[in-house]
DNA sequence: TAAAAATACTCCATAGGTATTTTAT
DNA sequence: ATAAAATACCTATGGAGTATTTTTA
């Protein structure tokens, strides 16, 4: 019996399924089965009644459970007064996001981690990029977790993901724009009026064009900008109107501008990413683990 | 972390010694010391203050060392209670002893063992030969654990061994006997009469004799019988004397017989030998281990 | 110098992966 | 038919052994 056994062993329990519970461990699922396999062949008993369209502990299986998390409460107990006598050691966790940090509370999540973590140095290296630079990034390990906006175009197969925030893109437009008034307002009164757009490098765009176009409407492009706040200051002067996330828009404090709802809502998704593969640091893990159980979606 | 490591470590503890501890859980050294400083690696620390004459905990190994107590308490208490749902297995332990089962107490030891482990139905194969072909038997692994006769001619370097008893020669003979008014005897003074010995099988023999030889001295053999029951019928016909454990003269009930210590002692010992290799079940190791707590030296 | 732990090296067993099959709904 | 667990098969890592070296008292 051994530590990686009971802890998948109380995955499997608490996702009730061997194929999530490796995804999220990040094993194979055949690798999990075997795990478990063998731990029951160890015990002489099966611990788990499979297969009935739900998993569920056998009368064995739930005295093992019971051990296993009365285990883990005293292992981890030993691990932190063993923190006294341990060198403190330095790790690195290499965070990529596209170029919203400041804007969606990550640099406090970070530094929780960092504080509920002090058996060791931990360093974010963090660096922003565009959406496509971040995947590659990712994809070529040279970068543990990424923060991205979850556009229809990504394949996220090879990926672990949670969701990390969500709001809903608003029309913004100078108080005195002829939209300024409604309640609500639809795509075709949108494309109507010209229209100031992130450049082409932000994921903002790609969610904005693909919903109209799968409308069969077509903006009516003034200008490209490269940041939201430049966006902002030419709509308080009424240059256009734009979509852009309710978050963005909250941490501005320009004048003369309104947002209103859009009629059929259009959602913002950030999620964080993780490589699907097996070879992540135990501190990229636990810190993987901890945004699962920090971020509420 | 594995229950392996646990055990051996709290081995090494108890033994103070590598060497020692890797012995009595059958493994080499090489193997225990990999496996302890695995377990360093894992936990970032160092557990033991080798090499100081004697081996000590590190302060962050006695915090180890109690977790892994009360582990194996919790472990041990998991396990009973899992029995309830296993299936009773059976399993085998081919004991092997030299002619001397019923005066030594043997069956309760393993009736004991038995009935303190009723998870499986443990059956004892019990073969009484003489201590050369226990000895085969034992070297051919087609006996698990012997219990023989502890005569100079044992090479033990391949062996674990316990103490299993130990008593010391009488002279054995008839009340009217010369000799039988003596506080104690001499070896001079047994080899000038008649001696009766058992067959030239037993290494009853070769203890005697071996030990007469270092003093230059030869008996006088009048009689070879193959039982000590023989030898003490015709030491009440006054036949002649000879030299027995005298544990096997408590159980006899023969008259007109008396016994006199010697004035050098002549010590019987019974060792119970199992052999160092590594291949043993675990029935077979845990009942090693019982005799180790349950036979007192 | 002697005894004991660590290491070098070899061999084999097992863990982990991917691909496939079996099972259960 | 589909989704999920088990299995077959392959590879690579790690564990066990023996023999040797290093360490320490």
């Amino acid at each position: 019996m051994n530590t990686d056994q009971l802890e998948y062993f109380l995955a499997i329990v608490k996702y009730k399924s061997f194929t999530k519970a490796a995804n999220e461990m990040f094993i194979s699922q055949s690798s999990l089965s075997k795990k478990i396999k063998a731990l029951e062949n160890e015990l002489g008993l099966e611990l788990l009644n499979r297969g009935k369209s739900i998993i569920e502990l056998t009368h064995a299986g739930k005295e093992v459970y019971d051990f296993a998390q009365s285990f883990f409460k005293e292992y981890n107990k030993l691990n932190k007064s063993l923190d006294q006598y341990r060198a403190v050691s330095e790790t690195y966790i290499r965070f990529a996001s596209i170029p919203i940090l400041s804007y969606y509370g990550t640099s406090s999540l970070l530094a929780k981690f960092s504080s509920e973590n002090l058996d060791k140095k931990i360093y974010f290296n963090i660096i922003e990029m565009n959406q496509e630079y971040v995947m590659q990034a990712l994809n070529n390990d040279e970068v543990d977790i990424a923060l991205i906006r979850d556009n229809s175009n990504l394949v996220l197969s090879n990926y672990n993901f949670i969701n990390y925030y969500e709001d809903e893109f608003l029309l913004v437009c100078n108080k005195n724009h002829e939209l300024a008034h409604k309640n609500t307002v639809s795509y075709e009164e949108i494309v109507k009026y010209p229209f100031i757009l992130m450049d082409k490098t932000s994921t903002l765009n790609d969610i904005i064009i693909n919903e109209l176009e799968r409308r069969n409407l077509k903006l009516n492009i003034k200008n490209i900008v490269s940041r939201h706040n430049l966006i902002l200051e030419m709509i308080s002067k009424d240059i256009g109107i734009s979509l852009l996330p309710k978050k963005l828009l909250e941490t501005s404090n320009i004048n003369n501008i309104v947002s209103i709802p859009l009629e059929k809502p259009l959602k913002n998704k950030l999620i964080l990413l993780i490589k699907n593969n097996k070879n992540h640091t135990a501190t990229t893990k636990r810190f993987w683990q901890f945004c699962k159980e920090n971020i509420k979606d």
